[in-house]
DNA sequence: AAACGGGGTCGAATCGATTCGATCGAATCG
DNA sequence: CGATTCGATCGAATCGATTCGACCCCGTTT
């Protein structure tokens, strides 16, 4: 009662104050062993007595090895990553697995360099990277040190890291088939961000050799499988304000120089292109054809069902956890891979349908 | 080389390997005091060597009193608890101010009870609690004893925590007021969820007497301060459907019993409501005035400006962060008080202006 | 009645670092 | 040239718990 009074109580107080060591206090409050009714009453009663509010989580964590916290990293701000309705889906996903596990989620925006989070420096089981591009293997290197399993979301290949991949060169070459068969030729792309700068811009061959964005790398690789001399916009994210300037770059030319369809990156910046379209007086899709990419609900921000590339996000989610707790649990890690498929929505058509 | 082989390497086996003690070893890569460089050099080599990956950050949160780790406590699942842009804001803000200190921010839905995390055995040097209930004062009593700060965003008035607040219930008077300046008498309320439950269905004083959701119940009473005896509907979240869905569970009856104005408690409530009058063939804001809060932008979801309480979503979360800090630093936690702004827009009229 | 078994408790080692005070040699000062 | 100071390093204590093996006592089994 006199010099307990200001600092915070300990295990070894209580137990002190209950009579008993610490080790049966410890006993009582994880649960594990064998612990007398009297005894238990009485240690609790002694918490109580303290105002003790249990184990430390710290020190529990230093000795048992565990934390009960996993990283998502992300290359976005933190508002800006759940800003896209895909990674909420993918954290729906994961909520569903990890919460059974009580494991929180300690979400972790890597900015590149300046004087943000050290990866090394933040106390975690596991690490899930999400949207991460090629900059983040020197990251990844100190994780892996540190002997932390890595799930990585649609990343490039890195050794000791389980892979949760999308077929996004396939998916989005699937897609250019379709406007390929339809009777397009002059094909414009609107890209996801090419690296961390996020700079919006015209699509050169520097600028693509440059690109560090792994996802947009591929949904560009597989559209120009199809349409090798496509050209293209960058866009500053993954909204409909910036599909929408995309837009009007590309379209707002002479017709003659006017691409027949857009291959945009994501549905949100599809749906931007088709607003800019609108602006224009272009009839989608009777003069452009639009294809997105994600497959989200786009409730009221366009009138037309799009056509797009509809990837299972929960599911990868799910995958994810799932494979964060397989590799904490056993060591191992099955890495997986998900499908997007093509849904054939209301704005792809024949170029210049409108019979001009 | 021989039994440290399997093992993750620790300071020690540094030290040793380098000849030098465990402190100098730490004061290297801590960087606190001096040390020889030839002596650093070693070191790192010697860290090198056995793939050292820096001081375990575990181990040194134990012995420091900090983990790096602010838990921000919300009651929504994962992914819902971001897909109000609101709270989206709000990470802006906190991101801003959290990242100087390369503070990580740990998710944590609490859902109640069942299997979820247990607040106490969460490693965090301080919580925000983001719309939070009256539920929560057990798991806040939890982190009290553990000499944890708590920030809590619009929450009832907790002792010994510090409250950034809304003025919800006179925001919402003024927006009710501005109906009633218009001539508006029959008025309906779309609430947020009442509870952890988020049950939707018509409000009556049980259920508006069992509610739990402190900024639902401040709007409501704010609401109810200028039109006492408006029906209500609750809905079961903050979102576009939601708000359909409680539109015409309110106007889709005969004319004469519908109400010539709705106060929604969100934008996205709004948008749905007024969604559901353009079905019903209901002009807004000719037929029906609609007031929502928050103030988002609602890119193409309508195409009215919104009558709205425009709430600073941003400077909340930058005022939640800087109070973490200033309770971190000093002990001291500065709360305060931020106000909603009513923004005339154009989805609020004199009732009948379409001279029926 | 001796041996056995097991529930209940305790001591001591351990997890991996940080940090305070002490030590020691060398450089500076008067 | 002796005294003081400063820089570099080390030992030992500490952070707060968990856990393994040992121990004791008492009820069973044969």
């Amino acid at each position: 009662m006199s010099d307990v009074a200001n600092t915070r109580p300990t295990l070894a107080a209580v137990a002190r104050r209950a009579g008993v060591s610490a080790s049966t206090a410890s006993l009582v409050f994880s649960g594990a062993g064998p612990v007398a009714d009297a005894t238990r009453a009485r240690v609790l009663e002694a918490a109580a007595e303290l105002d003790y509010a249990g184990p430390d989580p710290t020190a529990r964590s230093l000795r048992r090895g565990r934390t009960g916290v996993i990283g998502l990293v992300t290359e976005d701000s933190l508002g800006d990553a759940f800003r896209d309705p895909v990674n909420l889906a993918l954290l729906d996903g994961l909520g569903e697995e990890l919460s059974d596990d009580a494991y929180g989620l300690l979400v972790l925006p890597w900015t590149g360099e300046p004087g943000g989070v050290d990866l090394g420096d933040v106390p975690m089981d596991a690490a899930i990277l999400l949207g991460c591009s090629v900059d983040l293997a020197r990251s990844v290197e100190i994780l892996q040190r540190r002997r932390i399993p890595i799930v990585a979301i649609e990343a490039p290949p890195l050794p000791g890291v389980v892979p949760i991949d999308l077929d996004n060169a396939e998916a989005t070459a699937r897609g250019a088939g379709l406007l390929r068969e339809l009777g397009h030729e002059r094909v414009a792309l609107v890209t996801l961000p090419l690296d961390l700068a996020r700079e919006r811009g015209p699509l050169t061959p520097e600028r693509e050799a440059a690109a560090t964005a792994y996802t947009a790398i591929e949904r560009i690789r597989g559209a120009r499988s199809m349409f090798p001399d496509a050209v293209g916009v960058s866009a500053g994210g993954s909204t409909v304000a910036e599909g929408h300037a995309a837009g009007l770059a590309l379209l707002d030319v002479p017709a003659a120089d006017r691409p027949t369809a857009v291959i945009a990156q994501s549905d949100l910046l599809a749906a931007g292109v088709i607003r800019a379209a609108e602006e224009l007086g272009i009839d989608v899709p009777g003069e452009l054809s639009v294809l997105g990419f994600d497959g989200i609900r786009l409730d009221g921000i366009t009138p037309h069902v799009l056509t797009t590339l509809v990837q299972p996000s929960v599911e990868k989610g799910r995958l994810a956890g799932r494979a964060v707790r397989a590799a904490l649990a056993d060591g191992a890690a099955p890495g997986s891979a998900v499908t997007a498929e093509l849904r054939r929505g209301e704005t792809a058509a024949a170029p210049r349908a409108a019979g001009r």
